[in-house]
DNA sequence: TTTAAATAGTTAGAATTCAGACAGTTTGAG
DNA sequence: CTCAAACTGTCTGAATTCTAACTATTTAAA
């Protein structure tokens, strides 16, 4: 009844998430020259919404594990900041869709720039081999993901 | 000066998240005949603590992403209901070691058990070569994250 | 030895997120 | 068509987490 496999899977994500929280997701607390101070989970938003243009409220919920009332004023400070708007969804008078402005895109490249920094000096650490295999068992993982 | 490679990791990364919150950490959300109602960040914990016994709350909260000052009253609740305990270090007076109790490995024990159910019907959709894959990519991404 | 810097944990008040209820809209079965 | 179920976003008061300051302890350099 039980694939040990999965198991195996389970053990590693349970192994793999603290170390992700310690290594990368200090990444986005930083906050220097931040015009606009977003905190961590704002900036989480911003980096979907670029991504996944269009996105209604209760998708970025799922895909930040957050509920949607939580959303409700995160979003309203990214609008009031001129970094994302809402769109009336002309097919489903009960979605709003939200993209980023302007500004939220010159944000997002800010953003990036800082992070790909961090980024470029964390993995320098590792041989070519070990980033070409942690690139492609990357790409294994997200494709699983995808699927299940 | 930027290696494309670490680059192609970071935008698998900035995929992976959010697909990793939609797909796998509704499970930590599950609250069903949870006796003692522990939200989504105190299991959490209590799968650190139990992995790593004696931890202390600053490499506790480095693991969670969470500030230590959240972590003295999630813990205190923790305390109170007689599933962790704190014990002095005896070699660093400014050290509290953080165990599960007997009633906390048991109530890992079963959130483990309920978690296992869910692994398992999600990735029974992969094919077994797909598993096979998902599996040995995490473990080079687990090794990855170890060395940075 | 002395002292400055780093680290551990707590606290208080502010900010964020939560649960649960609600109204409006869409979907789909009968 | 009709109506129940599902879904979207918002709201409110409660709970959780955060920021920043503080004390105590350890480390390491002078």
């Amino acid at each position: 009844m039980q694939n040990p496999k999965i198991k195996e899977i389970e053990h590693l994500f349970m192994e793999f998430m603290p170390l992700y929280h310690k290594k990368l997701s200090p990444i986005f607390r930083e906050n220097d020259d931040d015009e606009f101070r977003c905190h961590k989970n704002q900036k989480r938003a911003i980096m979907i919404i670029h991504r996944t243009k269009g996105i209604i409220l209760s998708e970025l919920g799922r895909y930040l594990d957050m509920r949607k009332g939580s959303l409700t004023s995160l979003i309203d400070a990214l609008v009031e900041n001129g970094l994302v708007e809402r769109r009336e969804d002309v097919h489903d008078r009960r979605k709003t869709l939200l993209y980023l402005t302007e500004a939220g895109e010159e944000y997002y490249r800010q953003m990036m720039a800082r992070t790909s920094k961090t980024y470029q000096k964390l993995f320098s650490k590792l041989s070519e081999e070990e980033i070409e295999e942690c690139l492609h068992g990357l790409q294994h993982v997200v494709a699983a993901l995808k699927k299940i």
